[in-house]
DNA sequence: TATGCTATTGTAAAAAGTTGCAATAAGGAA
DNA sequence: TTCCTTATTGCAACTTTTTACAATAGCATA
């Protein structure tokens, strides 16, 4: 748990505090270096703080990517998985082989404006995960 | 029951057959004119087949959303919403008040085709939402 | 360093969603 | 109409996710 990242100020400057749970569960997300599932986050975290319990990494995922420190992302079927919110990014994934491919968030851009001057919303975040095949899968 | 829409030559098109659980789960669909969550359509057509049960719902809702009859949409935090797939579109929601804008299909075209060559993936479909504040809440 | 406010957590229980497998029944063919 | 194939379902057990509320512990302040 000798990690480099230190979130800490972050979340003081919203008001958030750390904890020992918030350490192990952004440190998990840390190394792991992609996303992972609620489930995965909760095996991994437990290594750095055995005493962790379910509700609390359910909670704290939430919190925390409702508050921008991560981004929640739909990998098909309705299931959600987190990652560090360094770069806005979004999915391509292949619903055959389950191959992912990163869609930067500028190609996105025009699309918001074009949604805000159409609707008077102002945009800030979207859930956004596109499928297809994959270029090996279309033979 | 005596719903006007009938399914069953579409289904059948497909290989697929039509059974009492498949006509109240989409007489449900049908009916609620709307988005409904698997929980929200198994309470309602149960009223039209009592004996319906849970794995039931979930298995055919994912099942006929693969099959491109249903819309899967996805409604904050992971949440899954299914709806009839008559017309493709997406959602714009207001996270202050919850207001949903429908964003129809055709604006992210463009976006897919740039994505296809950059890619070369050959896109399907997508599970896309948006979030901002309406002109309401902006306030 | 000690104090107090309140954000955050654990507990326990419930709700929602999933899985494997044997039994059932749609619907095409005889 | 009857038979046959196999898509679809129910059952039962399990995993995942959520909720309410009381207890705990960050951390700002003095």
């Amino acid at each position: 748990m000798t990690c480099s990242m230190n979130y800490a100020p972050q979340l003081r400057a919203q008001g958030l505090r750390m904890t020992p749970q918030r350490k192990a569960i952004l440190h998990a997300l840390h190394h792991s270096g992609g996303h992972l599932s609620p489930t995965q986050v909760y095996e991994l975290a437990r290594k750095e703080f055995s005493s962790l319990t379910e509700p609390t990494v359910y909670r704290t995922l939430e919190y925390l990517a409702e508050k921008k420190f991560l981004l929640a992302a739909h990998v098909g079927n309705g299931k959600i998985v987190y990652e560090l919110a360094q770069n806005q990014h979004h999915h391509l994934i292949c619903h055959q082989c389950g191959g992912t491919v990163q869609v930067e968030h500028a190609p996105l851009e025009l699309l918001y404006r074009q949604l805000e001057s159409s609707t008077g919303y102002k945009l800030d975040s979207s859930h956004v995960t596109f499928f297809g095949l994959c270029s090996d899968c279309q033979s």
